[in-house]
DNA sequence: CATGAAGTGGAATACTCTTTCAATTATAAA
DNA sequence: TTTATAATTGAAAGAGTATTCCACTTCATG
């Protein structure tokens, strides 16, 4: 049994041709933030066809069960990652769209903090960073 | 001149019975953060229809005057509110939806220092948490 | 107050995402 | 294995939000 299979068992689905190529896809894509679409198009170029009904039903039962996580960048549209061992953030270039990973344990606490303080029980938090990249400052 | 005028004025937009009616239900709603339908519906309440096209128009030109805020909440829709003198940031209820706003002095310098750090040119963040608010817990 | 530029509104359109449902496929049981 | 059944799939239709088009109206400047 693949490595695929393997991880889609463990979240409870059957193992099925096109979870597998989705999640192939995901883990193979050397852009770590992935839209459906992209997902999508990523499989025609290998002429893989998956109907995107299935993408997008697929992209969110990893989600629940944890195998990706969904952003939700600015201009409405989710974009997926594998799942990281650690939380981290995203620091988002405006020009060229590129995006840059980063953690920082300090504001990973105050964050925590700040919604106990207001007696929330905190179940996801989303930090975004938006600016110019070194290369598009010049 | 009405204040909301002089705003509009000062935004470099002309003066429009339309815009007037929207600022002013941004700044006297009790809610203070609002989707474009938001806006919409509170205009007919109060029997005051203006397309819903121009509402869009007039939100995304305050936007761009710095008159309004935009925040991208999860589940893909904008919500709008009349800029604050100090930036802030958001804790969402999962279940209800309310908005708490909060602000945090330690989080704002260490983004600035990791987007130093990553020699990004910062121009706008965004910090959401999300999570079950005091009385939803219950 | 006339004129042109800017703004408006309703309809059509775009875009992303979800739902529906008949046909298909994977798993469990025999 | 084979069969039964429950989950999955994909095409198309639908939902929700946001934008564009364009004829008509309104604003503000001379």
């Amino acid at each position: 049994m693949t490595e695929e299979s393997k991880e889609i068992k463990k979240a409870g689905l059957k193992i099925t041709l096109p979870r597998i190529k989705i999640l192939q896809i995901l883990e193979s894509s050397e852009v770590r933030h992935l839209s459906a679409e992209d997902v999508y198009k990523a499989l025609l170029t290998k002429n893989e066809e998956v109907g995107l009904a299935t993408i997008y039903r697929v992209l969110a039962q990893f989600e629940d069960a944890g195998l990706v996580i969904r952003h939700h960048f600015e201009g409405g549209h989710s974009v997926f990652e594998v799942a990281p061992d650690l939380h981290h953030d995203h620091i988002v270039c405006v020009k060229c769209g590129t995006v840059e990973e980063f953690r920082d344990e300090g504001i990973e606490e105050r964050q925590t903090e700040v919604a106990e303080k207001l007696g929330f029980e905190l179940t996801a938090h989303n930090l975004n960073l938006y600016g110019l990249c070194p290369a598009c400052k010049s």
